[in-house]
DNA sequence: TAGATTGTTGGTGTAGGACAAATCATTAAT
DNA sequence: ATTAATGATTTGTCCTACACCAACAATCTA
C-alpha cells in the first residue's frame, strides 16, 4: 500500500506546547503592547494583514477563525487609530477591502521591534538560528493553511 | 565592539504567529478533547506534569503561568477524574505533591492520538521532519523556561 | 422582483482567568 | 511557647474574549 518504508508513525504531537508557549507570551506581550495601544489579537490581526495583503472582512474571519460579528469589532478598533483601512470593493460593492495602513504597518514594526525583549525571555534558550528556524516553521504552517481557508472560498 | 561579524539582528517576531496557530488548535481541540471529559488547559497541565515529573502547585503556579487559585481548581478537575494526585510532601507537610496517575498518562496518551487528525490539518504544510523539528524546537522552549522558573525558587 | 450575500449593530451567554480576602495546617523564627 | 510566615484551599467578584442569535441596510444575482 505504501510506496514508502520510513517510518510512518505522527510525530509528536506539540499542541499543547503550542498552547502553552502562547500563554507564556500573551501575558508578557499584553503589558508590552499597551503602551502602543493594541492588544496581542490585534497584533495577530496586523499580522495577517501584513502577510496576506488585503483581504475582504469575509476572509479574515475564515483565517483569524473567528466570528464575522467578532472582526467587525476588531477592525473597528484597528480603524479607529487608523491602522487599517476599509474601502469599498470596486467589484462587488457589499465587500469591504481591509488593507494596513502607512501607520499601521509603522506600528507593526514598533511592536515587533517591543517584543524583542519578551521573546527573548520566552526563547531564552533557543539560539538565534533556532528561532528563525522556528519563525520558519511556523510561518509555513500558518501562511499555507491561509490558502488552505481560501481554496474553499471564491476569489483568491 | 563586536567579535563576530556575523548578522546580529534579532530573528523574527514569532509571538503572533504561535498566538494565531495557538487559537486555531485550540479550537478544533476543545472538540476531540472534549470527548475525553478535558478541554485544553487540562492536556496542557498533563503535558507539564508528563514532562517535568511530580510537582508542587507552586511550581506549577509558575510554570504554567497562572494565579495559585486557578490552579486549585485545574488541579480539582483532574482529580476528580483520578487523572492526577496530590499527596502531602513529607518533607513539608504543607505542601502538596502533585503527580501524574496511570489513568491520567494514559488518557493524556490517547488525548494526543486523538489530536492526530487536529494536528495534520492544522500543520498539513509541515513535513513529518518539520513537525518533529518544530516539536524540539518548543520542547527545548518550554522546558528549560520551566527550570528558568524554578531558578528562583528554593528546592529544584 | 425575489433571494442571497457582506457587512453592521445590538444583545445574550459562557468560559477563562485575574484578583482579594478569609481559613486551615504546618513550619520557621523569636 | 508564642508569633510570624508559608502552602493550599475556598469563596466571591470582576473583566475580557468570544460565540451565537436576530435584525437590518446595501448590494449583487437569478
Amino acid at each position: 500500500m505504501s510506496s514508502l518504508p520510513v517510518v510512518n508513525q505522527p510525530p509528536h504531537r506539540c499542541g499543547a506546547l503550542i498552547d502553552h508557549l502562547a500563554r507564556r507570551l500573551r501575558l508578557r506581550s499584553e503589558s508590552v503592547l499597551a503602551p502602543l495601544g493594541i492588544r496581542p489579537r490585534h497584533l495577530i490581526a496586523l499580522t495577517v494583514l501584513r502577510d496576506r495583503g488585503e483581504s475582504s472582512q469575509q476572509d479574515l474571519a475564515k483565517i483569524l477563525e473567528m466570528d464575522g460579528t467578532n472582526v467587525v469589532g476588531l477592525l473597528n478598533d484597528l480603524e479607529a487609530e487608523n491602522l487599517v483601512e476599509r474601502r469599498r470593493s470596486t467589484a462587488d460593492r457589499r465587500r469591504h477591502v481591509v488593507e494596513l495602513t502607512d501607520v499601521g504597518a509603522k506600528l507593526l514594526a514598533r511592536a515587533e521591534f517591543a517584543l524583542a525583549a519578551v521573546e527573548d525571555e520566552v526563547f531564552s534558550t533557543l539560539g538565534d538560528d533556532q528561532r528563525e528556524t522556528l519563525y520558519e516553521l511556523l510561518q509555513q504552517a500558518t501562511r499555507k493553511t491561509g490558502t488552505e481557508a481560501c481554496r474553499e472560498a471564491d476569489p483568491c
